[in-house]
RNA sequence: GGGAGUUUAGCUCAGUUGGUAGAGUACCUGCCUUACAAGCAGAGGGUCAUAGGUUCGAGCCCUAUAACUCCCACCA
């Protein structure tokens, strides 16, 4: 019935057009199934997916199989991440244009072209690779309802002051040519050199050293620092310091705790802004505000003959004339650490901008981020560590404006002459108020009006994944009703940006959690301590390669390996196990569905003992499979049932083998005892598998199983245990007639006799001899023995002399 | 500097309320057994990172140390 062999390459394919087009995965508004909602991660559109994404994506999946099988009806949503820098970034890329060359709406069509593309075959990829979502219920963050949802959370929020927009100095990308958040901030080793200056006080008294790496900023200079409990230099505090290169400017000596004493020479110029401390020290002295450098990274005005240059080209000739001026008295190479945009790897500015933020940073807020995240089940539970260690850091509010194209639009405009923000009526939402203006007047009375130019960030929409699922731009009741959803996936990285960010809408907007349990993966890495990334993705890791080479049942099947949460390598041989796991799969399907060619399933008068024992040691494993899926461990769950598959194909198979050949010796009643069981425990295993293996199953399942099943597809079909009446000790007893056969093949290995050798007698010794009496003439088959003795007394057996031709 | 994780057989990892140390794989030894040699049967292999402590008893609980990984902070 089955093929002799399984060729994965034409059934996967098959099978999941089969499912599409029968619309298997579904999800069914009119049912009165209990709801399974899940928050499913929108990738983000800025290339390839990597193994990474296949590995959270295939274990999630695992779950929300499981709660399908439990008959609960899924909501599961594929959507896709597609507005925003990243996806501008590749657009950029890959046609090979500006997007600040050329008018936003042009970009926007072109980008959207281009979008849909790779939805197309990110979708591809993630279906073929097994998941069990609803495309139908897919959303893009670029599309009409994604930005009416986003749009809608902003002047809500601006309207309670939980949005506000103010000029503060903000990392920068001079590349990228926007702000940046201080997530999207990582550090970058790079060589420098650091510059020992002569700095001469302004009273002509002498000079001061101090240390730059960045002496580019010099015209930016706004004060100097030194520690006050530095004796060396307490006399300089208050006096007033020549700028190098810029002696028209002179600027104060200041204390301040923050300066490293044993930091380069212990005294630091201040210049607005090289970094972070900068920003402090402006912000805690009031020093005037001094801008060197512009959106694209070249010098200002203020910076004199150098205004117009480049920062290196800059830095380079400032380094010359500082030394033709005698000011560099040393230089030091040396390798540091530069904060830089993580998108790009370019070196980050402090520019000071007007930006939208959302408050999540003050201490009542702290604590109720911290209330919300011990409200969440967290899987594993450490992982909420996590977010609480970043919780109790949070210290800057979110910035959510972006100076770039492709995103979604603030909805509001600015009145020309009061500046007041005007924003959006819902109702006409979404809104791009460069196209558009509003239809009242300014409260002033003027109906002159500038629109925002910045977009959102990408998080401000992801952020409001469950508000977009659950409808809440349309209809907000229905929302609160579907609010909190059940679960949310994610891999440990965006926990802050991404999961913090969504309880902080949920609870601004519907005051609840946006879901009861977060999951959490872990990440694949390539080797020993080598993350898996994008630049991976097109190499022989590639997921397409992957499943291509291995199919995607096995590469579920590596998914679903150890704890859930923990790293894993992906490995060859890690992938062979799921190989082999298939290869029995289907011998045994194959074997044991060749006895049941006409067979009509019915349940018989009489099953014998075996037959009993292994229906209930199903039961066991499925007990304990599914406790572990309780528990959201999909590894541990699939080794659960994959221990008891091997114990089945080795021990109990081996065992009605013989009824099933030979019915004229061990009689019809014996033939249809073994497929009974056969049929209930192998449909019983091939549902629990179909939870890590969806198409193996289903085609095994469709080509016998499914005419006496109602359902369809396997994967419609709800977990059971097999009807088995109880049954006192039908375990141990059962496990004792294995152990008996195991004892007669280690005789056989040891004397270097063949399996199939025949014994002439043995004598079994135990207390409940009943039992076994009852399994016979199994033992005396599986074991080749001609004749059995059975005597009362503590549990041994006694093996005769093997017949030898 | 703060936090999280890891450390058990050659390798990859289990070990859930403390009670004789486990699996797969590799290696070795057998076996063509009317599904599967990508199989079956069997054997060897571990000072559970280190040092203390609690306990009748510790891989597990406590304290300290070490190594590795990751996140955050600092980086004039």
């Amino acid at each position: 019935m089955l093929d002799n062999k399984y060729n994965f390459a034409e059934k996967e394919p098959k099978w999941e057009k089969f499912w599409q087009e029968n619309q298997v995965y579904k999800f069914d508004e009119k049912s009165n199934k209990p709801t399974f909602s899940i928050d499913t991660p929108p990738p983000t559109v800025s290339g390839h997916l990597h193994m990474g994404h296949i590995f959270g994506f295939a274990q999630a999946d695992m779950y929300a199989r499981y709660n399908r099988m439990l008959g609960k009806n899924l909501f599961y949503p594929l959507g896709f991440d597609n507005n925003g820098l990243p996806t501008e970034l590749l657009v950029e890329k890959e046609k090979k244009i500006k997007a600040h060359t050329i008018p936003r709406e042009e970009f926007t069509k072109i980008a959207l072209e281009l979008v849909a593309k790779y939805n197309q075959s990110y979708r591809d990829l993630i279906m073929r690779s097994g998941m069990s979502c609803d495309v139908l219920l897919g959303y893009n963050t670029i599309d009409n309802h994604s930005q009416k949802t986003s749009q809608k959370s902003f002047i809500e929020l601006a309207k309670k002051g939980i949005a506000y927009r103010e000029e503060k100095p903000s990392p920068w990308c001079c590349k990228c040519h926007t702000s940046v958040a201080e997530l999207e901030l990582e550090d970058k080793e790079l060589a420098s050199v650091f510059n020992y200056l002569n700095f001469r006080l302004a009273d002509g008294s002498g000079t001061i050293p101090i240390a730059t790496t960045r002496p580019e900023f010099l015209p930016a200079c706004v004060a100097i620092f030194v520690n006050p409990e530095d004796k060396r230099y307490a006399h300089l505090v208050g006096k007033k310091v020549k700028v190098p290169l810029f002696e028209q400017n002179e600027v104060t000596v200041l204390a301040d705790s923050k300066v490293g004493i044993d930091k380069g020479t212990g005294i630091v110029m201040c210049c607005t802004f090289g970094d972070q401390t900068d920003v402090e020290w402006w912000r805690e002295y009031k020093l005037p505000l001094k801008a060197a450098i512009d959106d694209s990274g070249r010098m200002t005005e203020i910076a004199g003959k150098y205004a117009g240059l480049k920062i290196i080209e800059a830095r380079k000739q400032i380094i010359e004339d500082l030394k033709s001026a005698g000011y560099i008295y040393k230089q030091d190479p040396i390798v540091h650490a530069v904060k830089v945009h993580e998108r790009c790897e370019e070196p980050i500015e402090f520019l000071s901008k007007k930006q939208w933020f959302i408050r999540t940073s003050t201490e009542e807020l702290r604590k109720k981020w911290t209330e919300l995240g011990n409200q969440v089940e967290w899987h594993p539970e450490n992982m909420k560590a996590r977010y609480m260690a970043w919780v109790n850091n949070l210290n800057q509010d979110w910035s959510i404006s972006r100076q770039r194209y492709f995103g979604v639009p603030f909805p509001v405009w600015y009145c020309k002459k009061c500046g007041k923000p005007i924003f959006a009526d819902e109702k006409d939402l979404p809104v791009n108020p460069l196209s558009t203006m509003p239809k009242t007047k300014c409260e002033c009375g003027s109906n002159e009006f500038v629109p925002e130019n910045d977009i959102m960030d990408t998080w401000a929409t992801s952020s409001v994944t469950p508000q977009i699922n659950c409808d809440w731009a349309e209809n907000e009741k229905e929302c609160a009703k579907r609010m909190p959803m059940d679960m949310r996936f994610c891999g440990r990285d965006i926990i802050t940006t991404w999961s913090l960010r969504t309880i902080i809408k949920a609870y601004y907007h519907q005051n609840c959690l946006p879901w009861k349990k977060l999951i959490v993966n872990g990440w694949v890495m390539a080797d020993k301590g080598v993350k898996l990334s994008k630049h991976l993705s097109n190499s022989k890791l590639g997921p397409n390669e992957m499943i291509e080479q291995y199919s995607a049942d096995v590469i579920r099947y590596w998914c679903a390996i150890g704890a859930y949460g923990r790293d894993v390598m992906l490995t060859d041989d890690g992938l062979k196990d799921g190989y082999k796991l298939l290869n029995k799969l289907w011998n045994a399907s194959k074997f044991v569905l060749s006895f049941m060619e006409d067979y009509i399933p019915t349940k018989p008068a009489k099953i014998l003992p075996m037959d009993r024992f292994i229906m209930h040691k199903f039961n066991e494993a499925f007990e304990k499979t599914c406790a572990q899926y309780e528990n959201v461990e999909m590894g541990y769950a699939k080794s659960e049932i994959e221990k008891f598959f091997w114990n089945f194909c080795d021990n109990y198979i081996e065992i009605a083998k013989n009824r099933l050949y030979k019915p004229e010796i061990y009689g019809e009643e014996a033939k249809t005892s073994a497929q009974w069981a056969c049929y209930n425990v192998l449909l019983g295993v091939l549902k629990l598998f179909a939870i890590t293996m969806p198409y193996i199953t289903e085609e095994i399942y469709q080509n016998y199983f499914r005419k006496f099943e109602k359902e369809i597809s396997i994967h419609l079909t709800t977990l059971s245990k097999i009807d088995v009446e109880n049954e006192q000790n039908i375990i141990q007893n059962g496990d004792m007639v294995v152990d008996i056969v195991s004892k007669v093949r280690a005789f056989k290995g040891e004397n270097k006799l063949s399996m199939k050798t025949e014994i002439d007698q043995m004598t079994i010794t135990a207390q409940n001899l009943d039992f076994l009496k009852d399994c016979e003439s199994d033992i005396k088959a599986v074991c080749s023995v001609r004749n059995i003795n059975f005597a009362k007394g503590s549990f041994s057996i006694e093996i005769g002399k093997p017949i030898l031709e």
